[in-house]
RNA sequence: GGAGUUGGUCAGGCGAUCGCUGUGCGCAAGCAUGGAGGAAAGUCCGGGCUCCACAGGGCAGGGUGCCAGGUAACACCUGGGGGGCGUGAGCCCACGGAAAGUGCAACAGAAAGGAAACCGCCACAGCGACCCCGGUUGCUGUGGUAAGGGUGAAAAGGUGCGGUAAGAGCGCACCGCGCGGCUGGCAACAGGCGUGGCGAUGGUAAACCCCACUCGGAGCAAGACCAAAUAGGAAUCCAUAGCUGCGGCCCGCAGUGGAUUCGGGUAGGUCGCUACAGGCAGGCGGCGACGCCUGUCGCAGAUGAAUGAUCGUCCACGACAGAACCCGGCUUACGACGAACUCUUUUU
């Protein structure tokens, strides 16, 4: 039985966090609409981090909604493999989307991401 | 029915599952409960709050600009006045001063600001022409003339009558304008009376400017507190042994040590942080904005940053859009609903 929380342990919670991530990319996942990044953290879960550049989604209301969606699909992952460090980028035009297209995208992405490191 | 005007209300509902976050209870697991907007937006004004600056006054610079009121304050709101638009309900107005000074106005036009005779009109003079012999007319000159033509966005009060050689505020009437009382109004202003013939007061002040009122600066990454590690500082105490330098060596001098305390202070953390110019209901005062009183409610507080996802169901099939210290406005974006009023068409 998985667990579907998203505690604050899984996620990436300053710039240092994600500084060691950019600063060591082991795998990555690349897509029309977002960019996935990941190294190890040598912990036994998986962390999450999400950016989004205010320039390529205008509005913040857009914004929210891509990372409650990407937020949704990381907790329902399985997390027995060893930890990564991941953080989800959005691209240009991730906001014309909607929530289903957007989440079987992250989705897929996600188990290239999970597929390619292991 | 159509077209339109104004002022309002709501912002998908319910259920299930899986999550996020604040608070309370609990040792904990967990349980209970709260969790975006009318614009949260643009950051354009006004305040609160915080720190800095500040005797008083002036200059510079900015803002506001019909009057009265409301307010913590405003550039907002209410009521009123004036002007403009619309058949109307209604809407719009940067609405102080051009008789302090400086400047600006393309082109056109004779002339554009103490104006100007291009054509025209009129008088007189000279030289002609014609004839019915004192009239008509042509040219030139000297004057008069702003009524007409023409230019322009604008040509110096307008219209009419009188008047005149032709004209002209030259005279008169009405309208407009200036000045002085009067009446009404807190006032802006309105009405009416008298008076001036109006060669002065043209326009532009979102041109400089003048006048009146008004304005200190920065912003919650404000600011307050706690406070490592490392480096450096101050004080006290201990050790003054060893090492380094000066020196041939000794003495000596300078540097280097340990402990404790203190102050500054970085990472990090806590506070600021949501309870108030508060919402709702009722009463009273006021045309109204609003004020006063009583009752009642507790209504986000995150910090890589929560308020969501999926499914079911109902319907009008859901627009614009996401808090970041907090309020009051303005502006912009946008879906739906009902109300009052106006104009118009058709029918009875």
């Amino acid at each position: 039985m998985n667990d579907y929380s998203f505690p604050r342990k899984d996620r990436l919670l300053d710039a240092a966090a994600y500084g060691r991530v950019f600063d060591a990319v082991e795998v990555r996942a690349s897509h029309k609409y977002l960019l996935l990044l990941a190294t190890s953290n040598h912990l036994d879960h998986h962390r999450l981090g999400v950016i989004v550049a205010r320039k390529n989604v205008k509005h913040a209301v857009q914004r929210n909604r891509f990372k409650r969606i990407v937020r949704e699909v990381f907790r329902h992952q399985d997390h027995k493999s060893p930890g990564l460090d991941v953080i989800v980028m959005a691209r240009k035009g991730v906001d014309t989307l909607d929530n289903q297209t957007l989440s079987t995208i992250v989705r897929q992405q996600w188990q290239k991401l999970v597929g390619s490191e292991a």
